[in-house]
RNA sequence: GCGCCUGUAGCUCAAUUGGAUAGAGCGUUAGCCUCCGGAGCUAAAGGCUGUGGGUUCAAGCCCCGCCAGGCGCACCA
């Protein structure tokens, strides 16, 4: 058995670059007069049957080489002297290319993931920043499960960016300016019960705002005293400013506590207000580089040439809104941060917003070409019934939804551990319904739309967070149980074997952590990672129940413990990665 | 009307972004604790990938036309 491996291939790094980068060397090796546009990519096999990866582009050269797919692939294997990683190559079908990598190697880099502290997750964001906007609910507003999307992923997104090294700045942007104030302020005034405003002040703000906003509908006058104190309150008038400063006060003592509830947390948290002193700033120099002009009294940027439609700068009478705000932010964090990337996690609503506010920083030289601007974005929640809104008043406030899945994780770890503490119990309970909850969302694609239903998003069992917190404190039990049986020996003095199918399958599996990471960040999918631990579980739960560990025979018996070990470490990390907590006992 | 998005098992979702026999979970049915945690494991049943055409060695994925749904489209964010 061959274990070399070549120094192009650090005991850290992603496998499937390098044999990528060793393939495209073997086409060009084989045909070097020709242009082949960096054929050579490898990907994880489709079927294990067929190998651990494959290489399938000799077949689309063959237009270009006019040969028959299948001969081009031939052509490159004999061609290939093999590295030791490789096992071996065979051509099959029409023209792929299937590879089986050593074994030794294999468990190589299992046992690399599982000494290094961060699991051999690439650096490939060293020295690059990225600031990433999240969340940013709405001052006076409870946060309702429709911020739970943004939330969720967009913290699931810092903890990835974090992890490839990048300097990630997490901002939430939250609403504090606009229209609404106007709306609250003169609910404020008629409609506030002041002991329900210390008892949850987001709710009673919210009652007060729905209803001002109710009675502005059917009365024109109301409409506009709300739309004078709004006024009132941008010229500074004194008593407006203190209320609104309360408001935000109020606002954020309860953000905060959902936030340390999802275990969430931001570098800083700078609303719209922070950014009003820049924009008429900003107004000014689309003007001056004739990308803005008036037009039916408003001032805006024509982008209709492009399918963009028009995007109001400024309103016609004389505020700024959301689109200005949006562009002194683009600003503001490209002078402050010089980020390489600017990530917008919002739902899908905004897609055209944001096509419009990006191009018009690009234009006006705000966004250097050094900067991406990036919207990641996230199918609206619904429930069964339809859309929901405050005005209608059927939201599902994001605490309840939070109670609620702590109250089912109660009930079944009452139920199957009868005779867990409270105390723990109580403390698990939080783990295992945030984590089901968070869990629910990321093991999905952002953009597919989610109706919402109590038992999917607390769904316990199957593919959900709780099965995976079970995988890894089963692992911890059979570790603990190790020790105490064998208390001397050092499974890390004994070789990592292969033997079963799939033990090797299970190490393949941890030797692609580092390179599914990297992807989930890069391609903005968390539930990338989310579907790959779950596969790791699946395959070791179903090792656990086939094979003994402790009462193998010794040396099997280590080396099955020792993998246990890196599962383990993996499935920590990666639910970390997604925000999900690991306890070692559920 | 124009634009963006979605349509995959009864239900909720995958499918390595054009690859080989379309896979999981829930639910249904049948099994599995004299061994380490049954919140688990092993099986079975379940599909004309909304629909009609096209592109090529290869289409759930790309292009065109329909059908159905969601969301945007000038002073809300």
């Amino acid at each position: 058995m061959n274990s070399y491996v070549p120094e192009s291939l650090p005991p850290c790094s992603v496998i499937e670059d390098f044999l990528s980068d060793w393939f495209r060397k073997c086409f060009a090796k084989t045909f070097p007069d020709v242009d082949l546009a960096g054929a050579g990519s490898v990907a994880v096999a489709t079927n294990p049957d067929f190998g651990d990866f494959q290489c399938n582009d000799a077949m689309p050269l063959a237009k270009t080489l006019k040969m028959p797919p299948r001969k081009i692939a031939e052509q490159i294997v004999s061609n290939a002297s093999l590295p030791g990683v490789i096992e071996s190559l065979e051509v099959a079908g029409p023209g792929f290319i299937n590879i089986k990598l050593d074994d030794t190697f294999i468990s190589g880099r299992a046992v690399s993931i599982g000494n290094d502290e961060q699991s051999c997750i690439p650096q490939c964001g060293a020295g690059k920043t990225v600031v990433i906007d999240y969340s940013s609910p709405n001052v006076a507003k409870p946060m309702h499960i429709g911020h739970i999307r943004s939330t969720v992923i967009g913290a699931a997104l810092d903890n990835l960016y974090r992890a490839l090294g990048f300097n990630v700045v997490a901002d939430n942007h939250i609403g504090d300016w606009g229209t609404q104030f106007g709306i609250i302020i003169m609910g404020y005034r008629h409609f506030i019960d002041h002991e329900k405003l210390e008892e949850s002040p987001a709710a009673e703000l919210e009652r007060v705002y729905v209803k001002s906003y109710a009675k502005a509908g059917e009365d024109e006058s109301w409409m506009d005293k709300c739309r004078a104190e709004l006024v009132k309150l941008q010229n500074g008038d004194a008593e407006n400013l203190a209320l609104w400063k309360e408001f935000i006060r109020l606002s954020r003592i309860e953000f905060d506590k959902t936030y340390e509830r999802l275990g969430v947390s931001f570098d800083i948290t700078r609303g719209e207000s922070y950014y009003q002193d820049a924009l008429a700033g900003i107004v000014e120099r689309l003007k001056d580089n004739g990308l803005a002009r008036k037009s039916e009294g408003a001032i805006i940027v024509d982008l209709s040439d492009e399918d963009q439609g028009v995007c109001i700068v400024q309103k016609s009478d004389g505020a700024f809104n959301y689109a200005t705000t949006d562009i002194a932010t683009v600003d503001s964090r490209v002078t402050e941060f010089s980020p390489a990337r600017i990530i917008y996690v919002t739902d899908e609503r905004q897609q055209l917003h944001f096509k419009q506010f990006f191009n018009i920083c690009r234009k006006a030289g705000i966004a250097p070409e050094t900067t991406e601007l990036e919207h990641v974005w996230f199918g609206l929640m619904r429930l069964p019934e339809g859309t929901f809104s405050t005005r209608q008043g059927n939201v599902i406030k994001l605490e309840s939804l939070l109670d609620e899945a702590e109250v089912r994780a109660l009930a079944i770890i009452k139920d199957s551990r009868p005779n867990m503490p409270e105390e723990e119990a109580k403390e698990l309970s939080k783990h295992i319904g945030i984590g089901a909850i968070k869990y629910a969302d990321l093991s999905q694609d952002p953009r597919t739309l989610i109706t919402f239903t109590w038992d999917k998003a607390l769904s316990l069992d199957g593919n959900s967070g709780p099965y995976l917190q079970y995988a890894y404190a089963r692992i911890c039990s059979v570790m603990a149980k190790y020790k105490e049986q064998f208390p001397e020996t050092e499974p890390s003095d004994y070789p990592l074997i292969l033997g079963d199918e799939l033990e090797r399958a299970i190490a393949l599996k941890l030797a692609l952590f580092p390179g599914t990471v990297r992807k989930a960040a890069l391609t903005y999918r968390p539930c990338v990672l989310a579907d790959y631990l779950f596969d790791l579980a699946q395959a070791y739960s179903s090792f656990y129940q086939r094979v003994p560990f402790l009462k193998a025979e010794e040396g099997i018996r280590e080396s099955r413990i020792r993998l246990c070990g890196i599962v383990a470490g993996v499935l920590s990390k990666g639910l970390s990665l997604l925000g999900i907590n690991t306890p070692e006992r559920i």
